[in-house]
RNA sequence: GGGCGAUUGGUGUAGUCUGGAUAUCAUAUCGGCCUUCUAAGCCGAUGACAUGGGUUCAAAUCCUGUAUCGCCCA
């Protein structure tokens, strides 16, 4: 409870120094109680046991006893066992939840305004998203929503693979599709078939390295075609954005394409700094400090042998645009943990050659696999992926058996709208739950069910609350101008839960770990639950106490509905 | 061979950055609660820090050895 230490700190700075203890020595020693039945707060006094030569016992009592009656409009102080517990008042709870209550933003402060450039989703034109995208979109998009909330100017980027060799028999194959019908361009099988005629066919691969020159050449008939191409897969992608609700969209298209042109600078910037080496016909970078296998030194590979460039080259490249075009000063890649070494090598390599200084703070957001039952990668390489389209209707549609089922006399169209919130939200929140280093197994039965730590418990726990107010046709509109004073126990257990947003916010946006913020929802919603079972809203005869407890519910609405969309998840008011 | 990550009740997880009290939550199992605002819920019981050393008043947390799993190494 951030807000409370803030308030307690000072005055525990009094005694402190009426002990002669040093600021340093007791200072971070203040944290969160871990057993909550003592405190709020807690502040272990072992350490202090040998400067002053006392038991921490003692010490304990003596600083509770000093504290006790200047805390006392604030909190409970209490002794035991070498600790001394802060347990917030009755009054200071009221007090931080009315001003909560009238805050637009829940109680979170706005940060100094950074840039902050956020990479993530980056599918392959010419072929249809599948699971192996999942993980990048999702998460890039929750932390470009909470960097948001919290004032920065996020710049979403999608790198889209639009760039390369391959590029020559894809648009190829596309001409010879466009001969038959160009709408019948099936994106399943594009590529597949694509690379067989080029493997199969001798003709088609030497017409494709052709093509590969021209496009490289920019010549305009080509430049048109691969455009084409690029278009029909960009109507797919932004239709999987749609349905997954992720803010993308077509201002955020980084493709690989648009670095080409700065490629070549990357090279002769690296070879400026006397950083480029040749080394089996390629230009390369050795970082200091990698070794392969066999214990040589190991390149990053800038310009190949064929002229071609790598990966490496266009993330040099981003990096020099958004320090010098765009003056970011963070820069998250939101991109599988098997890609880690590469990351490592650029940013080192960026960093050697003077592309971004200390001031730039460039982090690889790594995640783990989505993996199936059996524990084998959900995702393949070959055609056989499971499509994300697929993915998510399959989401839909066993949320909408669900929901009939429990609904059997609700209106189709609203059937629909709400399937779509549940099955939705069901994938996302399965993936932004759990800590993104860890690989999960995807399971249908688990992520859709209405029990334990999943979206559909959430969502219902806000349907509940707007129940309340439909049922006694309230409007919610003036109960966050209330002053909210508690009575009993449940009602603060549930305001403590409320008060914990912000700072649990901030400890999902420090460690890029929407996890942490979707851990805290549950939290509310569970306290919530108890809340609700034991404390009757409408069912009151005194009216000071439904109106407090309607300003409850209505602030934990806002809190879940607000929490969800940070995590890009709908809050249905019915379900 | 090297690098990175993971290992917590039967199962899935939080906590590890920044050491602190009886280790979080869920699920499964067992028991209780619907003539009261959505029982898709609530209340209770049972059950876990991979392993050996080390540091410390104090270790799930820090250091180190080992094991197992996953990923990466033109």
């Amino acid at each position: 409870m951030r807000e409370l230490r803030n308030e307690i700190i000072p005055l525990i700075s009094e005694t402190m120094s009426k002990l002669d203890i040093d600021e340093n020595q007791w200072l971070n020693l203040i944290g969160n109680a871990t057993d909550l039945s003592h405190g709020d707060i807690a502040l272990p006094c072992h350490s202090l046991s040998r400067i002053l030569r006392k038991s921490p016992n003692d010490i304990a009592d003596e600083i509770t006893l000093d504290l006790s009656l200047r805390a006392s409009n604030i909190a409970h102080v209490s002794s035991i066992n070498g600790f001394v517990n802060f347990k917030a008042n009755s009054s200071w709870l009221s007090n931080q939840l009315s001003l909560i209550n009238s805050d637009p933003n829940l109680g979170v402060k706005s940060e100094n305004r950074k840039i902050i450039v956020i990479d993530y989703s980056s599918p392959n034109v010419a072929k249809m998203m599948h699971v192996g995208h999942l993980r990048s979109t999702v998460i890039g998009d929750s932390l470009a929503r909470m960097l948001e909330f919290k004032g920065h100017d996020v710049r979403r980027e999608n790198h889209i693979g639009d760039w390369g060799t391959p590029f020559g028999m894809l648009i190829e194959h596309f001409i010879e599709c466009e001969q038959v019908d160009v709408d019948e361009i099936d994106l399943n099988t594009f590529y597949k078939h694509a690379r067989n005629k080029f493997d199969s066919d001798v003709d088609f691969a030497s017409r494709s390295r052709e093509r590969v020159v021209k496009l490289q050449s920019r010549e305009d008939e080509t430049i048109e075609l691969w455009q084409q191409l690029v278009n029909y897969s960009l109507i797919h992608f932004n239709q999987v954005y749609e349905q997954l609700g992720v803010l993308l969209n077509d201002n955020d298209l980084a493709g690989e394409s648009s670095y080409e042109e700065l490629l070549p600078d990357v090279v002769e910037r690296l070879r400026n700094k006397d950083m480029i080496v040749e080394s089996k016909g390629a230009l390369v970078v050795f970082p200091d400090g990698w070794v392969n296998r066999d214990d040589e030194p190991l390149p990053l590979i800038i310009r190949k042998g064929d002229g071609g460039y790598n990966y490496a080259t266009s993330d040099l490249a981003c990096i020099i645009n958004r320090v010098d075009t765009i003056g970011s000063t963070e820069f998250l890649y939101v991109v599988g943990a098997e890609q880690s070494q590469h990351f490592d090598m650029v940013f080192q390599v960026a960093r050697d050659a003077g592309f971004m200084d200390e001031s730039i703070k460039a982090v690889h957001v790594t995640f783990g696999l989505v993996l199936r039952p059996d524990g084998k990668k959900l995702a393949s390489r070959e055609g056989k992926a499971i499509t994300l389209k697929n993915l998510l209707d399959e989401s839909v549609s066993r949320a909408k058996k669900l929901i009939q089922e429990k609904n059997p006399n609700m209106h189709e169209s609203e059937i629909d709208e709400i399937s779509s919130m549940i099955g939705i939200g069901a994938v996302k929140y399965a993936d932004l739950s759990i800590d993104r280093n860890k690989n999960y197994i995807f399971d249908w039965d688990k992520m859709l069910s209405f029990d334990g730590n999943t979206a559909p418990y959430l969502q219902y726990a806000h349907a509940r609350i707007n129940s309340i107010f439909r049922k006694a046709s309230i409007s919610k509109e003036n109960f966050d101008s209330i002053e909210i004073s508690l009575i009993n126990d449940h009602e603060e257990s549930l305001s403590r839960a409320i008060i914990g947003f912000s700072e649990s916010l901030d400890e999902a946006i420090g460690n890029y770990a929407p996890h942490r913020l979707a851990v805290y929802l549950h939290k509310l919603a569970q306290e919530f639950g108890s809340f609700y079972e034991n404390c009757p809203v409408l069912l009151n005869d005194d009216e000071l106490t439904m109106n407090r407890r309607l300003a409850l519910c209505n602030l934990t609405a806002r809190t879940l509905s607000t929490g969800l969309n940070l995590l890009g998840i709908d809050a249905p008011e019915r379900m």
